[in-house]
RNA sequence: GGCGAGAUAGCUCAGCAGGUUAGAGCGCAUGAUUCAUAAUCAUGAGGUCCCCGGUUCAAGUCCGGGUCUCGCUACCA
């Protein structure tokens, strides 16, 4: 299909902490290019994000620093809208959805659907907090685990024992706004019936898009093969979109049936023409997320425009995978991450090179590390003596010996016309290569015309020639300047800073990604200026500091994991002289299979030995505990745990 | 517990309508070179293609079972 122009959004950050290399790596760096890259060739793009301001985890943030929750988003939405445009992830518009716009959109989209007949309209019982005057949402409930026996549950899940849980399961539950027990009050809400959707998803993604990534393909067959369900799209919240339907008072849009129509709100904002964009079938719709976001941008997002009635559907959902951080899950409440306003910050003038890093490792098809060694090797071997060198090599010679002046070629020779041959046929690899959002191939495809410059010199020779040969050590300049101007476009999508300083050393402005692979980019007579290094080394001591960096942060971590509060209920002291508590040592452990979090130990108690397991596998190995001891209830009624 | 995705050289990854000695980049070794930020170029070493079975003349490549990692999801499947 030939497309007139093109839509691409991401992912819409959540607007309850900063962005940082992972949410880079999967969403904001593939997307944008793609986009710079749509853009090369003279395409309609435009480029739509925002952010994410609902939802229950701001209020409870806000909660915790006694602001409102408005206060929270408009902190994380500056911060980074404006990490983001330093960052060179060029939006055409960064929104966010606690504004007019976006409210009206998502309000008349929820009527537009409950005026249709679309909702199925449900009453259950939900836990009511009467002093607070509020329903509770699950993650206000807290309460012990019928699993597990751990007291601070959430009510949508157990931090304890991994099981996720619904508030009503609890055992005692209270509100964690009051404190109080809560009741069990009615509250209706409305539920888009995916179930009715399934045959129209099915026909759209199992047939029409075989092409989607294995790992988006394979989740959202799994899915429809499992049958959906009715989802419910309204919450009792007073964060979010009002619920634009009579006697819906105190009750929001789910957070998750408005931020996509964030998109949508988002491009109305940008131009009077959104329609254009959203309901013409010759519009290419593109959503870049990452994979934790799949289901809602391949069915449930899907469904509303579908139903909604002249809407285009995604023609592709790229999600990747995720990145790691020096071997473990990056995470913004343990404080592991690479956060982009720090780097910035931190690497001035470095936004290359971590743009460069993360497409040379993204995690297209799984999960992927990220290390501080890793981004020097790529900055030092490749940035700085690959592309940077060679580009410097050629401007310096150029300089040198015909003062700034693209020479005149004389005839190319065999070689040459090898040489150029392969140049050519660069331009098309990059673009199949960006065509299926494969970025680490096309990164690598476009620095092999690097590869191939400083080749082309290493055989030629032209500080040899000149000695001997005018007239060839002009043809050897001429087509060396040719593949440097090319990288100045061809590297624009990857490194747009580098591309740019690159453009304006060539002296040629007004070049077009068509101009890739001609050899008459520069003409003869053409004045180039002043060579600059393109990029520097990064020296051991940036990547030590980063490295101290994080394990400071491991270090306090461990130090606030100490500090033990009490977690349990009072019990009384005839409870207490119950228990029979002794030292024992450990003899033997090992990991529970299938299991994150259990550990099988065998332990000397003095008495005799036992099997005991513990949950602590995520902190310790089996070779950390061995020889320990530990103190050991021993008269603990035994219990069977997997087997 | 169910489902999905991944597991290939020290590292990051390609390969797969099944077919001769399994590829690339980086790292490493050796040599060449000096225009260039000790940058480049050439050559080479290095792999039981996660494990166990099976189909086949032939299997990283297909099928069955298992292990590990990540994600989604669940008092059912």
């Amino acid at each position: 299909m030939d497309y007139k122009r093109y839509l691409i959004t991401s992912a819409l950050p959540y607007a309850n902490g900063p962005v940082h290399i992972g949410h880079l790596a999967g969403v904001y760096v593939p997307s944008d290019i793609y986009v710079r890259y749509l853009r090369q060739k003279g395409k309609d793009v435009k480029f739509i994000c925002g952010s994410d301001e609902h939802g229950v985890p701001i209020t409870i943030k806000a909660r915790k620093e006694g602001v409102s929750p408005q206060a929270i988003v408009d902190r994380y939405h500056e911060l980074n809208k404006s990490s983001f445009e330093r960052f060179g992830i060029s939006f055409d518009i960064y929104s966010r959805t606690s504004n007019k716009v976006h409210h009206e959109t998502a309000g008349d989209f929820f009527k537009d659907l409950y005026q249709k007949g679309e909702f199925v309209e449900q009453t259950s019982e939900q836990y009511y907090d009467k002093d607070a005057g509020q329903f509770l949402a699950d993650r206000y409930i807290k309460g012990t685990c019928p699993h597990c026996n751990y007291e601070e549950a959430y009510g949508d899940q157990c931090e304890q024992c991994g099981t996720s849980l619904s508030p009503m399961e609890l055992i005692n539950p209270h509100s964690m706004l009051t404190g109080n027990n809560p009741v069990k009050k009615e509250t209706t809400h409305w539920y888009l019936p995916l179930d009715q959707y399934e045959g129209h998803l099915r026909k759209w993604i199992l047939e029409d898009h075989k092409e989607w990534k294995s790992n988006v393909y394979g989740q959202c067959k799994s899915w429809l093969d499992d049958g959906l369900k009715p989802r419910a799209v309204t919450r009792d919240l007073d964060w979010g979109v009002p619920v634009p339907v009579e006697g819906a008072d105190g009750k929001v849009l789910y957070v998750w049936f408005d931020a996509p129509i964030g998109y949508i709100s988002a491009t109305k904002e940008l131009t009077p023409d959104w329609e254009k964009y959203w309901k013409d079938e010759k519009t290419k719709l593109v959503h870049f997320i990452g994979k934790d976001n799949i289901v809602f941008h391949c069915i449930i997002f899907p469904s509303m425009l579908h139903r909604a009635g002249n809407y285009i559907l995604p023609d592709n959902v790229p999600a990747n995978e995720f990145l790691n951080l020096e071997g473990n899950k990056i995470s913004t409440s343990r404080n592991w991450a690479v956060w982009l306003h720090e780097y910035l910050e931190e690497f001035p003038g470095k936004e290359d090179v971590l743009r460069y890093t993360l497409t040379a490792n993204m995690p297209e098809t799984k999960d992927n590390d990220f290390s501080w060694a890793d981004f020097q090797a790529r900055n030092n071997n490749e940035l700085v003596a690959i592309l940077g060198n060679f580009v410097n090599r050629a401007l310096v010679l150029t300089h040198k010996y015909y003062n700034g002046e693209v020479p005149e070629p004389a005839d190319y020779t065999e070689f040459d016309k090898e040489t150029i041959e392969i140049y050519q046929q660069i331009r098309a690899k990059v673009e199949h290569a960006l065509d299926h959002y494969r970025f680490r191939e096309a990164l690598r495809e476009a620095m092999n015309l690097a590869r191939l410059g400083n080749k082309y010199l290493a055989d030629t020779e032209p500080w040899k020639v000149v000695k001997t040969d005018e007239a060839r050590t002009r043809t050897i300049m001429y087509v060396s300047l040719q593949i440097s101007a090319a990288l100045s476009v061809l590297m624009e999508p990857f490194i747009p800073f580098s591309a740019q300083k690159l453009n304006e050393m060539v002296n040629a402005p007004g070049l077009t990604w068509q101009d890739i692979g001609n050899m008459d980019l520069l003409k003869p007579g053409h004045k180039i200026n002043k060579a600059k290094l393109l990029f520097e080394k990064v020296d051991d001591v940036m990547v030590a500091n980063q490295r101290q960096k994080l394990d400071d942060t491991k270090k306090q971590n461990e130090a606030e994991n100490a500090d033990v509060e009490p977690s349990k209920a009072e019990v009384k002291f005839e409870d207490f002289t119950k228990m029979d508590i002794r030292v024992g040592t450990i003899l033997d452990a090992e990991k529970v299979k299938k299991t994150k979090k259990l550990l099988k130990m065998t332990v000397d108690t003095g008495i005799d030995q036992r099997t005991v397991v513990s949950g602590i596998a995520e902190y310790f190995t089996p070779e950390d505990v061995v020889g320990r001891q530990v103190s050991i209830l021993v008269n603990l009624a035994p219990r069977k745990i997997r087997g």
